[in-house]
DNA sequence: ATGAAAGCGCTAACAG
DNA sequence: CTGTTAGCGCTTTCAT
């Protein structure tokens, strides 16, 4: 039951009562081509008097060529991929593009469908996370020839252009930090790293790091699930019930650290003398706690901002290093 | 600079390869119509093989009527918006709906430019947040003859449907509660309300009510800029500091509650003996932290999945009202 | 500088 | 059940 649009302005209509060819309208309204400052005005008027509203459907059709920009995004339900969106649809805006959205539920099948789906309207570029998507994907988003920029991830082959930084980094990092500080009995509180595989990256080369040094992993807890603040206190809860002699915690993000942060706030247990805590991410909310969160702030905005630049500028297929920077805080 | 398609297939191509005319291939891919089980076979084997994707562009503009769904948003900085989002998305992939975004700042001019900009699109709806929108935007949002929803507030007249709940209630229940509790000596800590005029509706009726029990407002400050958990704090720092004997403080919402409930925690201020704490919107993690935030929960994803449903279902214009639920909480 | 005309790829009558 | 045909509203040659 879609709707049926009333009665619309179309340019016909605009040429007509302006009294001049429709390709002339077209050529005043996308100020492309040449015409005189005459015409330009009583185009204008005529506008402004139907109040005529261009179709873009019609536009692109003709034109083949689309200013929709489309992301097929795994999640809404914490603030990493709302600050993607903002930091493109602010550069998207300004270029007239229009961003186009849809949710994958972290599901690489969903996220094949509705890639399928967004290619069926023929964006300029497809924008996905990371480097894992099925076979069909793949080759999907390989033959429909529109750019494809995967988000937040650099270890991979990337399918056109790339921008993010390396969460294999980023976990080796967070272990080194760990360790130069002296913590030696590490553990660790994740959500569901078969869904979120850069967390999984990200986890995976914390642990090669530890065990480099010798001290491998003591214990950890993966909780079924998204990421959220009560998995993040309920998964700490459960490691300390099992492995009670640990220095410090790893979290697979901000939103549990930030859970086990509060466990240990309500247990009386002291940070980060007793036990450390380190994040992932680099939320505000980090900073604003009592002790401030020792984390890797991550560059999220900056990350659509950079992929939606590189888009309207129709760059060549590239990696984009953005980098994260680590946090020392007050909790490691 | 837009990206100009390769060589795709058309249905005239998938149409010659099957052996069949174009209309059957539409029909077979719309599953609309009558055909035969061997053209329907005949048909996707060439679909198949081509690999033909269909072009919606150009399907919207032959039977004018579109499948896109137009969201304008005040914001995408905290989790409000995209837990709308989320809500809706859900709905309308499932009925092959698409949906189109941009973030209008709090805006309201900005609001109409983008309005008009998702309006060449010619969508099946504009979402929009609230009802307080230039006489442009109203104007022309009419005159589109699509469909418009407002959302998260009921407080004003709709242009066609409209889906949340009163600001003005929750302000009010906000206030209620308190003197219950037993508090009279309150305060309020806030963002910019000029910009969130649901956030104003909400202090305003708080106020009143408050008034209404002999013991007004006992003093407010306000902070520019966006709401964050870093202002909050901030907030009630120099709320404190001009006003000692406050019992309760009210906040603008649950990010900038947090921020008053980590300074009490920093300050060691005992909450809520010392002072009361009261938030809006029902974050999860509002749940997390040690003492339970008393707050107010809105239904977001609710109100983004009614707002979708409603349009997929063509309903008729009205206002649905969905409530919201106070929670008691441990800090007032 | 401007107009006429030919599509863009699809859907929707309308025949058959 | 299926094919033919006429658009949808615009952009884009190509003349003029």
């Amino acid at each position: 039951m879609e709707f049926k649009h009333q009665a619309t302005v179309t340019l016909a209509e605009v040429a007509e009562a302006a009294g001049v060819g429709e390709s002339t309208v077209s050529r005043v309204l996308r100020n492309h081509g040449s015409f005189s400052g005459k015409t330009r005005e009583r185009v204008m008027a005529a506008v402004e008097r139907l109040g005529y509203v261009p179709n873009r459907i019609a536009g692109t059709l003709a034109s083949t060529g689309s200013r929709l920009v489309a992301f097929v995004i795994p999640s809404l339900s914490n603030i990493v991929f709302p600050d993607v969106l903002r930091g493109a649809s602010a550069v998207l805006e300004q270029n007239r593009y229009q961003a186009v959205f849809s949710v994958a539920d972290y599901d690489p099948g969903k996220e094949e469908a509705l890639a399928a789906a967004m290619l069926a309207w023929r964006p300029a570029a497809v924008m996905l996370a990371g480097y894992e998507h099925t076979e069909g994907t793949a080759k999907m988003l390989r033959a429909s020839g529109c750019r494809v920029v995967e988000l937040l991830d650099l270890d991979g082959d990337a399918l056109d252009i790339a921008v993010g930084f390396s969460n294999r980094a980023a976990g080796r990092e967070s272990a080194a930090f760990l360790l130069r500080r002296g913590y030696r009995r590490i553990g660790y509180v994740g959500h569901d790293l078969n869904r979120d595989t850069r967390a999984g990256k990200r986890f995976s080369s914390f642990c090669e790091t530890l065990d480099a040094n010798g001290t491998p992993l003591v214990a950890h807890e993966i909780l079924g699930g998204p990421s959220s603040v009560e998995n993040g206190r309920l998964g700490l809860e459960r490691l300390l019930a099992r492995a009670t002699d640990l220095d410090a915690v790893y979290f697979s993000n901000d939103d549990m650290a930030l859970g086990g942060y509060f466990h240990c706030l309500a247990q009386g247990i002291a940070i980060p003398s007793q036990l450390a805590i380190f994040g992932y991410n680099g939320l505000d909310i980090g900073r604003a706690i009592p002790q401030p969160l020792s984390t890797i702030r991550t560059p999220r905005v900056a990350t659509g901002e950079i992929a939606a630049q590189l888009i309207v500028a129709n760059a060549p297929p590239q990696a984009v290093d953005l980098g994260f920077e680590l946090i020392e805080g007050a909790t490691a």
